[in-house]
DNA sequence: ATTAAGCTGTAAATTTCCTTAAAATTTGCA
DNA sequence: TGCAAATTTTAAGGAAATTTACAGCTTAAT
């Protein structure tokens, strides 16, 4: 997670303090160098003085439309791709025109998951990919996001879309015991409101379709969150 | 999708640089070199520099006409072939005109299935085909570019223009799975707005004309795209 | 032993997808 | 040009899978 010189750079621009600052530390957490603006013409400011890679952009601006915003950015020659966030409703057509080149939407309320998801897809396709091979692997436990193959043992095994975006979060985290917060920011939409043990049933749906023999990986840690490790042979 | 030295290069000349970027971007995951202009200065500078084995060239120019543009390039002596984009009403004669030897022409808008599949009908005739046979072929499942013959097991099978440019799409993406975001934007035109089902009436389609037996080889993967599989024999 | 936290099965709610039919559009041909 | 056929697109009903809520039970900590 080391936040070196060259972790792409990616401006947020949102006029909701608190989503802008949840979508960059999620950033910054995926090893992006994330900067945020709240409004249009910070936007503009921020972008003319330093190169970005991706844009992340919320259609509806205080000051400004996100489209003109865009339109503006779009004409400068080494085009930035820009990700725009949109309510669900409405404007889904207009995006589709708009999202020619790199260009991608994302719609409110997304999870960070999904968002994270996008962004490396794009930055995939504009050639200054970040890194990743798209796999993931912990003791016989394995990932691929490509073909959304998961296997434990070299057996294949069939998740929900739900039941990847969690193992697969919990298992780029291995070793590391994330809080059931932060699952829930990250895999579920972040306002999500209720919470009736959803994440638990979840785990159980994980633990008897993956985690069904031993060495067991998927560990509660009481209080706080969960975690994927090997306790017999760490 | 290694990008190596020998991937035929690919001028693109589009005003638009969405659109533009959209192309190079197909291009390149395409298995090709593509390289950008977006005016017809800069492309005439850029085909000076560099040799190219094909130049996708936007008739409507900004600084120039993209007739006029052809007329240079074309005094040059191993011509390099060049495949023309126009809009659908007018200026359609005038482009046969001038669409001798290798060249082609795309009306817009295009799906980038259709663009591709023209790019490399062009050098396969140019002769300096990037090596691809032009074939694909997934457990019995074959398609032919070039015939446009689809067989499953040996067997003669008759799809629409849709229904192949998607049926190409995920078979040369077999084994990956492709999100709907992905198959419209690749096998619709680009700027198509609505989705209502489309994708899904199309499946059902293919299903019906070439996936009725076992194995299946056309999967849902709910909530997220299909994909070209065989589970039986992974 | 008490209490809070977590697990799991069941069923309801919701979403996604498939199929079919009909409307709209394009294409081919006379 | 204009009609007929083929293709593409829209729309709707219903089926199936997934997601969510919740209740009863188990486990761990003190």
């Amino acid at each position: 997670m080391a936040l070196n010189k060259n972790s792409p750079r990616v401006l947020v621009v949102d006029d909701e303090p608190g989503l802008a600052d949840l979508i960059a530390s999620a950033l910054k957490f995926a090893g992006f160098q994330p900067e945020v603006a709240t409004n249009g013409t910070g936007a503009i400011k921020k972008y003319l003085a330093d190169k970005f890679d991706i844009i992340i952009l919320d259609v509806m601006l205080p000051d400004m439309n996100g489209f003109d915003l865009a339109k503006k950015i779009s004409t400068s020659a080494p085009r930035t791709p820009i990700l725009f966030l949109t309510a669900k409703d409405s404007t889904e057509d207009k995006i589709r025109g708009l999202t020619v080149g790199g260009d991608d939407y994302v719609t409110k309320p997304f999870s960070l998951e999904e968002l994270v998801a996008r962004v490396n897809a794009i930055l995939r396709r504009a050639g200054n990919d970040a890194g990743g091979s798209g796999r993931v692997e912990f003791h016989g436990l394995e990932m691929d996001e490509e073909t959304r193959e998961v296997r434990r043992d070299g057996k294949l095994i069939d998740l929900t879309t739900t039941e990847f975006r969690l193992l697969h979060y919990l298992l780029s985290n291995a070793k590391k015991v994330v809080t059931r917060a932060q699952i829930m920011d990250y895999v579920w939409n972040y306002d999500f409101g209720g919470d009736s043990g959803i994440l638990e049933t979840y785990i159980s749906y994980l633990r008897k379709k993956v985690d069904f023999k031993e060495p067991k990986l998927i560990h509660t840690v009481r209080g706080f969150g969960y975690v994927i490790k090997n306790k017999e042979n760490p």
